[in-house]
DNA sequence: GCACGAACTTGTCAAATGACAAGCAGATGT
DNA sequence: ACATCTGCTTGTCATTTGACAAGTTCGTGC
């Protein structure tokens, strides 16, 4: 049991550090869950109840344009939180959906549960707060990053920042995540390995 | 004093209610601070450490993409938190600039304050971290529009739910907020106005 | 009242991007 | 080993969008 929830363990305390009963009381309060490759974790229009800490394994998140392409906006690699924030917090409807790229290992929490041990567990609550504040970073700096760079600057960025995405993710999907068409993905890639 | 800080201190309870007593102290916190048409509010490359609550007035938050070109990236509009969350939380320069379009009236908090502050009043806590689900929320509904709308449909959205940025923001900053150019936002009123 | 300037509109043209379709290559199953 | 399928590349062409410049409107100051 403790052995089985290490890599949960040490990222609740890598995010805010907490003695080691009050680590092991909420991680001992996380189930596990797991996703063959291709399933849905989140479905458009249902609104978001799980909180989870993906283990192993890859997810993106997707949605629709007006003209009905197939849109990534997120790509999740292991050890961190997978959650459509927006729908959790406000009890919203998703816009988005979340599909497993690869079989994943996860742990999580529902909503109700997480609600109470926040109010019971200050560690938790700073936890919570510290991953709020890392998905608004990282939404605002890929926000700036599609105004300020160019396609191929963010896809060098990404084949630097996360190889193993390129494992697991067509390439169609990583194109719509950098806003572009895989026409145009394809024709970055090969001007890039002329260099 | 109290008849001063009314608009503050109705934001506050409105966001997070909490007893008149705890109210009252957190408003008696912030300081008042007014901006000239045209001042700028953060200048990108330095730290964010002011909270500011607009009570009057319209600023908008603005960067530049890869070409040199102004893009606006949020409007503020009276009765809402400003601050540049990305750098105020994690300490880092600030890639965007705030300027006020009009002149504006402000009550602020510094970022060490308010972290003193957060650990004594669980309420203001509260209040800060629900600004913070609103902030992440605004964004993401953005992004998905970005994604899931066209031009004209943001724009018409936009008209509609504040029609008062369009006395106080010029056109272009508006097109570039839309995410085109003035002149493709010129096209959209003309073809708009036919209708 | 007239001249000037700023903001917005609009026409023309060029460039970038995407749609579509054909071709290619690697993986998988029989 | 062969056929098949899927993902990726690439060529051609059409469309969209923006750049640029001229024109218009409106407000301000002389």
């Amino acid at each position: 049991m403790t052995n089985e929830k290490e890599k949960l363990t040490s990222f609740l305390l890598q995010t805010f550090p907490m003695p080691a009963a009050t680590v092991a009381s909420i991680a001992n309060l996380f189930k596990e869950k797991e996703f063959a490759r291709h399933d849905f974790v989140l479905k458009e229009g249902r609104i978001c109840n799980e909180y989870y800490f993906l283990e192993t394994g890859f997810m993106r998140a997707f949605t629709f344009d007006h003209e009905g392409n197939d849109i990534t906006t997120t790509f999740y690699v292991a050890d961190q939180i997978v959650c459509e924030l927006l729908s959790f917090f406000k009890r919203i409807p998703s816009r988005e959906n979340i599909e497993s790229l690869t079989d994943c290992r996860c742990w999580y929490i529902s909503f109700d549960e997480l609600q109470t041990v926040f109010h019971g567990i200050p560690e938790f609550r700073e936890f919570g707060r510290t991953i709020l504040i890392n998905a608004y970073s990282r939404l605002k700096q890929r926000m700036l990053s599609m105004i300020q760079e160019t396609a191929e600057t963010r896809y060098v960025s990404l084949l630097q920042s996360s190889p193993d995405i390129f494992q697991h993710a067509q390439l169609k999907y990583i194109a719509t995540y950098l806003g572009i068409t895989d026409t145009s993905l394809s024709r970055i890639r090969k001007d890039f390995s002329k260099r």
